[in-house]
RNA sequence: GGGGUUUUAGCUCAGUUGGUUAGAGUACCUGCCUGUCACGCAGGGGGCCGCGGGUUCAAGUCCCGUAAACCCCGCCA
């Protein structure tokens, strides 16, 4: 019975007169008595059947006695609707089914929130009834699209020469990065997979190799405190080149995007991707994932202050702190309150407090203007460029705090006062990225990307004479783009020397024995002709929800968990039985 | 580990200064209705006010604790 079925949304003016039979479910049902018009919804869309009673009264009854989400098969002929019947509102609004016939094939209880998406549902609900939340509109929409997005990334790179290759979910845990997902093996006792934080070493070792060029659309797990834009496990496009440039990857990367963004959008990037150093985003916008969109720039203003008689400022100077400020354009719109509400708010950057004055027609006023003196005013004007009515706020601590405080509060600020456009898809390529940072809590250096993130060249011979405070100065061939400010891929050239990467293995603090246990068989590939290599990976999810505007990951993801990462769905996770413990040699410490 | 917001009918929400029997819209049930399209009209049912303590003559409302969801800091090479 199955056969020949039609599509609901695929139904239009020219299948006018034909006999077709639709599968889906009750989405509206409108009874007017001796007429009954049942909306049907597939998943391409939905169509208008009518039971006429005095065509057959039987079919008009069992319509009538179908509910919200029943599952229907309605076969009948396709009609044009008269003129004044015509429903603008839906896409076949201009044909409907005369029914001749209707079988319920499922009932439906009472669905727990509706399905049209009239009224925005608690999340919490949503995640629990899942199979009902993906019928809705939006998440249809989002899932649809995703595929879509997975299809013509294969195309793309399959055109580009790509392969795609799977590999190992069950892994070795390694050091470094995120915490890892363990899996316990039954028959190595004691002994534990790590799931992937990403393929890294394999997509390395699969160019030793020799397939030039893989790509993946991969599941990645990283065991860390969840975010609207970060979920236990995530999918990554992720890909790996032989005799390769950062600047071919990227060009590459940026092909796929662009594609990407017509179909999914119908827009198009007209403009080739700008490429920002690290340093330039870190000094303008205090991080390295900007969002240019919002044009306000971090200015350093620690040597206009070095003889200030403003004690807060000049005691942060004279204890290696930095003042650095922003520029908001304002002619009233900042009230007291919100500016009142900042300086609290800045606290969970570590910021104690966020000064400012106001600047108008070449006066400072209100704030800290009092503790400004009258050259310092002169240079302030100057190194903000004030024209207009403005705001000018500082923050005034080490240069992490500061970095970090004005960092947010540029957008905060910008999206208290509406100034962010929407619309705007703003890619951004950032590079040259240190290699290593040194951490002081722990006295050692850390990679800033990863441990096999080759250095720029030119820079290698500084790896012999590293301290804590010339190895910002090391940069590594790597490179994050960026979309409105969300990291949504990053890479590198690696190292393909494999006397290099001891080198550096020796400088993160990774002793020649911990190598040898932990990535023993990328050093060894490294010795049979490693070609020279690089790669990328893109976030799939983040790239869906800012292409389709939504507020979280979880909006472009069938199956989201919740921030303590749990199923709503399955509740997962859960506890297992003794057995399946005992069978581990695992057993559950109580705290 | 920490900060914030929220939690009242199936769903979305209101609930004043602590004071009668906790409301609205929608959904649901019943009936009427032959061109609706968020159909309409009439009637009806539906509440552990997240949970546990406390203050009070009296708590949805005040206090303490706790749970969950969400947002954020830390964390995320």
């Amino acid at each position: 019975m199955f056969n020949n079925r039609s599509y609901c949304g695929e139904l239009g003016i020219e299948d006018n007169g034909k006999e077709v039979t639709v599968f889906g479910w009750v989405d509206r049902k409108r009874d007017l008595g001796g007429v009954v018009f049942l909306e049907i919804r597939d998943v391409t869309g939905i169509i208008q059947a009518v039971f006429d009673s005095s065509f057959s009264k039987e079919n008009a009854e069992i319509a009538d006695s179908t509910r919200s989400e029943f599952v229907v098969a309605v076969t009948g002929k396709v009609r044009e609707r008269s003129p004044e019947t015509i429903n603008p509102n839906i896409p076949t609004g201009n044909i409907e089914i005369f029914a001749s016939s209707i079988e319920i094939l499922n009932k439906s209880l009472v669905p727990p929130f509706p399905i049209d998406i009239r009224e925005n549902v608690n999340e919490e609900v949503r995640l629990k009834y899942r199979y009902l939340d993906l019928r809705r509109e939006d998440m249809k929409e989002a899932i649809l699209k995703r595929h879509k997005m997975m299809q013509l990334t294969r195309e793309y790179l399959s055109s580009h020469r790509f392969i795609e290759i799977e590999t190992p979910i069950l892994n070795k845990s390694t050091p470094e990065g995120a915490r890892d997902f363990l899996v316990p093996s039954r028959i190595n006792k004691g002994e534990f997979y790590a799931l992937p934080q990403s393929p890294q070493l394999f997509k390395q070792i699969l160019m030793v190799s020799g397939f030039d060029r893989y790509f993946q659309i991969v599941k990645c797990f990283r065991d860390e405190d969840l975010r609207n834009d970060r979920q236990p496990e995530f999918t990554q496009i992720d890909m790996e080149l032989s005799f390769i440039t950062p600047k071919m990857i990227m060009e590459i990367i940026e092909g796929l995007i662009k594609k990407a963004v017509k179909e999914l959008t119908g827009r198009e990037i007209d403009y080739s991707f700008p490429v920002m150093d690290y340093d330039e985003a870190i000094s303008k916008y205090g991080t390295d994932a900007p969002d240019t969109r919002v044009s306000i720039e971090i200015r350093d203003c620690s040597d206009i202050f070095v003889n200030s008689s403003f004690n807060v400022f000049s005691s942060s100077l004279s204890t290696g702190g930095v003042i650095k400020g922003i520029a908001v354009p304002d002619s009233g719109k900042l009230s007291r309150k919100m500016t009142d509400d900042y300086s609290d708010y800045v606290r969970k950057f570590g910021a104690k407090g966020f000064p400012m004055f106001k600047y108008n027609d070449g006066k400072l006023e209100g704030g800290i203007s009092k503790f400004i003196s009258e050259d310092e005013k002169l240079k302030l004007i100057e190194r903000f460029d004030l024209k207009e009515p403005s705001v000018v706020f500082f923050s005034v601590d080490k240069e992490q705090i500061v970095n970090a405080t004005l960092a947010h509060m540029r957008l905060k600020i910008a999206r208290d006062l509406d100034l962010i456009d929407d619309n705007k898809l703003n890619f951004l390529w950032v590079t040259n990225f240190p290699l290593i940072e040194y951490h002081e809590e722990d006295r050692r250096f850390y990679a800033v990307h990863h441990p096999f993130t080759a250095p720029v060249a030119d820079h290698i011979p500084l790896l012999d004479s590293l301290t804590p405070e010339n190895a910002k100065k090391i940069k590594a061939q790597a490179y994050d783009i960026v979309l409105n400010g969300v990291e949504i891929g990053g890479g590198s050239i690696r190292i393909h020397d494999s006397s290099l990467q001891s080198k550096i293995f020796n400088i993160l603090g990774i002793s020649e024995e911990e190598a040898r246990v932990k990535f023993s068989f990328l050093l060894d590939a490294l010795q049979y002709g490693a070609p020279p290599h690089g790669g990328i990976a893109l976030g799939l999810d983040r790239i869906m929800m800012l292409l389709l505007k939504r507020s979280s990951i979880r909006e472009v993801m069938a199956f989201p968990k919740t921030q303590k990462g749990q199923c709503m769905m399955s509740e997962a996770p859960s506890p297992v039985t003794e057995e399946q413990l005992n069978e581990l040699s695992i057993r559950i410490v109580k705290k």
